[in-house]
DNA sequence: CACTCAATGCAACATTGTAGCATTTGAGGG
DNA sequence: CCCTCAAATGCTACAATGTTGCATTGAGTG
C-alpha cells in the first residue's frame, strides 16, 4: 500500500533505483526498453504524482536535450502501461508510475484533489465482488478503472 | 440493475416518458430545467448508450434546428450530472443518461467494447469496502469512478 | 554486409474541453 | 405590468489532449 507523498521531487538516487528496477522487470518480460522509454519512465517517477502527457513531454524533452513529439510520448506511455510499470488516470487525463509494478491485478487509485498525490492499493475482496457482479450480468471484464478522488491524510490535517 | 441493450434507438414514447420523469426529479430538487437542458437530456436518452459531447452537440443542434456550441452542451451536461440524471464515463470521454436517477450513490458502470452499451449497477458491500480502505489511508472520498470495460452478455453469445 | 522489423521522428490533424464576455431569459418584487 | 437581477445561453476564440500516416533510424539476424 505504498504511499506517494513527499512534497517536491524525490531524491535522484532513489529514482535511479526505481527506474532500474522497473527496467529490469520489463526486460524479464521480454519488453524492449529503449533510451526514450527509459527517459519517459524516469520523468514519470521524478514527478511527485500524476502528470499530464504534455508536461511529461516538456520534461522528457529537457532531459534528453531535444524536442520529443507528443506521439513519441504517448507511444512510450503505451509501452510502459502495457508492461505494468505505469498507469493512466482516466479521470484526470494523467499518468503515474506504478507503485508496485509486477502485480498485474488492477489497482484502486486514490488521488488527492489538494496536493495531487496518489496512492495505489489492492483489494482482493473487492475484485471478487466485481467479478461476481460481472458474472451475474454475463459480462466479461477486460479492463478495470477504479479511481477515487478526495483529500489525502496530509491534506486533511495540514497543521498537525 | 436495469440494462441498456436494445439495438437501435428506443421508442420515442418511452423516451418521452423517461425525459419527463427525469425532468420532474430535477424540479423536485429545485433544479431549473430549461428547454436546452431538456433537449440535451432527450438526446442523451435517445442514444442507445454512451455518446460523446460532440456527437451530442450534433444531435441537439439538429433537434432544436440551430447550432448549439460545445460550451452550451458541456454546461447542460454539468447540470444534468449535478442533478444525478446523467453520468460521465471517464474512460471514454463520453456521457450517458443515468439508468436510475434519484439514487445518489455511485454506480458501477459496465461498458461493452463491442456494442457500446452500458449497464449501471450498485453494490453496497463494495462501497463499504472502499470506504474501509479510504479510512485506513486517512483518505476522504469525494468522488468515485468505477468503470469496467469488456464484453456484454449479448456480444459474448451473438448467435443464441 | 544486407535484410528486416520494431521504434522513433515528424508534421499535420482530430477530438475534447474551456475562458471570457455580450446577450437573453425568466422568476420575483415593486 | 414593468423592472431588476441573477441565471442561463450565445458566441468566438482558444487550450489541452490524443492520433494518423509515412519517412527514417537503428538494432538484431542470417
Amino acid at each position: 500500500m505504498a504511499r506517494v507523498k513527499d512534497p517536491g521531487e524525490k531524491s535522484p538516487s532513489s529514482i535511479q533505483a526505481e527506474v532500474q528496477a522497473a527496467v529490469a522487470l520489463c526486460r524479464q518480460r521480454g519488453g524492449h526498453v529503449t533510451p526514450l522509454r527509459e527517459a519517459v519512465l524516469t520523468a514519470l517517477l521524478s514527478a511527485r504524482g500524476p502528470i499530464g502527457a504534455y508536461d511529461l513531454k516538456e520534461r522528457v524533452s529537457d532531459a534528453v536535450g531535444r524536442p520529443i513529439s507528443p506521439a513519441s510520448i504517448y507511444r512510450a506511455l503505451d509501452f510502459l502501461i502495457a508492461q505494468g510499470v505505469a498507469a493512466r488516470i482516466e479521470s484526470r487525463n494523467a499518468f503515474v508510475a506504478s507503485e508496485h509494478p509486477g502485480h498485474d491485478h488492477t489497482c484502486i487509485l486514490f488521488v488527492c484533489d489538494a496536493c495531487g498525490s496518489s496512492s495505489e492499493i489492492e483489494n482482493e475482496t473487492l475484485e471478487r465482488l466485481l467479478a461476481a457482479d460481472a458474472r451475474e450480468l454475463g459480462f466479461s471484464i477486460d479492463h478495470r478503472v477504479i479511481e477515487l478522488s478526495g483529500a489525502c491524510a496530509e491534506c486533511r490535517t495540514p497543521a498537525k
